[in-house]
DNA sequence: ATCTTCTTTAGAATAATTATAAACAACGAA
DNA sequence: TTCGTTGTTTATAATTATTCTAAAGAAGAT
């Protein structure tokens, strides 16, 4: 995804307004040949260097917590002060370089498959996800 | 490990003075017979309801971090405003209940050997840990 | 154009965690 | 035991990520 004109649709295809801002939210998001893990201050950064306009800290808030409502972001639970967001929305897992304090991408195949042996009853899964720690 | 004593030795082998506070903190969390996973709030109410004694938010605060730095405690990777800790510091996995917000153990027999077929250079691997999260 | 609804924004509020610094308690040597 | 040292506790303030508020602005429909 790269064109103005499509964020423009993919925008009303989730009955949001197609905003300036929001816009330029997604260039930086999602006009990228990589997945991008960010934190909502890194992205908040990002766009005014890459755009040259500012948004305001609350619509960065409140248009990524959109995106991630409409499942155009996920969210990496990681023990870390800032949330952690992801635009590779697919299930795959990931390295977390804790010096660095990176994420990268783990493929299903670098993990293999996972079998849960046991169940909860009432409850169902949702999600499984791996969290490699990395160190000198 | 039950007794008063055993938690004045663990104190002293870790070169922390085995005080009132601490001693009171070491009967909430390791004087139980399941593991325990707990947030500083989850504590800090039960010292006052199982010892009867007030121990300070900030001590406690410290105290979590002092057995968590010593190996005694786990934190645990999950997007929650406040920080998991488990007294089941080997390496196991978790199911996290998103509604009751309470963590579940899971047995590395009930997920099997994972083995990570990629590698990052000059990085090594500290710990893989899967976390489920169940739904209704 | 006009009206309605949604969005943006600055700033205030909230809440978990960490820092500060003074009172206090454990320790070890004398 | 007493005393000096060092480590600990505590109330409280500071910090920081996130959410809330309410007023001004922009988008969409008619
Ligand atoms: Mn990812
Ligand atoms: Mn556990
Ligand atoms: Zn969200
Ligand atoms: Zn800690």
């Amino acid at each position: 995804m790269t064109s103005k004109r499509e964020f423009i649709e993919k925008l009303r295809n989730s009955s949001l307004r197609p905003t300036k801002q929001r816009i330029n939210i997604c260039e930086v998001l999602f006009n990228r040949d990589e997945t991008f893990h960010f934190t909502i201050n890194d992205l908040f950064n990002l766009i005014k260097d890459k755009t040259g306009e500012k948004v305001s800290l609350a619509t960065v808030y409140n248009t990524v917590h959109a995106f991630h409502k409409k499942g155009y972001l996920k969210e990496i639970p990681i023990n870390s002060n800032q949330t952690y967001f992801d635009t590779n929305v697919t299930d795959h897992h990931h390295f977390f370089d804790v010096k660095e304090e990176k994420l990268i991408d783990l493929k299903n195949e670098d993990v293999g498959p996972i079998e849960i042996q046991k169940s909860i009853p009432g409850k169902k899964i949702k999600s499984v996800e791996v969290l490699v720690k990395l160190e000198d």
